[in-house]
DNA sequence: TATTGTTATACTCTATAACTATA
DNA sequence: TATAGTTATAGAGTATAACAATA
């Protein structure tokens, strides 16, 4: 219960009024952010959408300026989509503004605290290790 | 992040094929629990959607079993919304499925790092005190 | 003929506006 | 006349089915 009030406090905290992206097209957006120019087939399986769904999702971060899609030269088939620096600066936007709210929590915390959080965080991580 | 991805793997092991609610239904059925006999109107306002919808939430609700509707004798322009026993049923097959699943996890770890958990969790709780 | 992605269409969820029933 | 809740209707967002383009 404490991890998942956190996780919402702090993605709330991310969001401005007037700039929000549906939870699908921000999950979309992180995902090309993170694994370069992706295909629409294979972006929508990594998100668990359909492709028209996907192919939906694209078209509106191209239209934001976030994300652009891309025509594979050798098979013209095939549409990558890639962030732009619009997009990365969308995100980058998000991240400051949590790792601030972040950064003021922590520091109302005792140095014994903190470091406590510190030690426990790789804890956390290992929780999902091996996932299977 | 790592509050993020856990949070997200909890709460889809609670789940179970063929027997999801939406987020809005799932949150409000956690609210009409929590908050014992609760007017629609509160309900609504507590949610964070328009009274329209948790008209349609508490119909859907009511359909599975999972709620009733009662209206107040004193003032019939009042419904409340109960949970039933097979709503709280329900909400406890999702809990048992997401402790047995975070006890396995817990387990696989040195018992320094259950301690160090158990340790940071009160300090977790804490970086949300206060809340303004 | 198979594959990638798109368009057509339907369904779900939510909101605003208009309404009903109580008070 | 005001309030609690519901019904009517419209707008997102997603899915399945049918299609177009390319291989």
């Amino acid at each position: 219960m404490a991890v998942a009030r956190l996780h919402r406090r702090v993605r709330h905290e991310g969001e401005v009024a007037g700039e929000e992206l549906t939870a699908s097209s921000m999950a979309a957006l992180v995902t090309i952010e993170r694994n370069g120019p992706i295909t629409l087939g294979d972006l929508a399986a990594v998100e668990h959408v359909q492709p028209p769904s996907m192919t939906r999702i694209v078209a509106r971060l191209e239209e934001l300026g976030y994300a652009t899609r891309v025509v594979d030269p050798t098979d013209r088939r095939v549409a990558r989509a890639a962030i732009t620096p619009a997009g990365r600066r969308f995100l980058a936007r998000g991240r400051t503004r949590r790792d601030a709210f972040l950064t003021r929590r922590v520091e109302r915390l005792s140095p014994q605290d903190q470091a406590l959080l510190e030690r426990a965080l790789p804890v956390l991580e290992r929780l999902l290790e091996d996932d299977a």
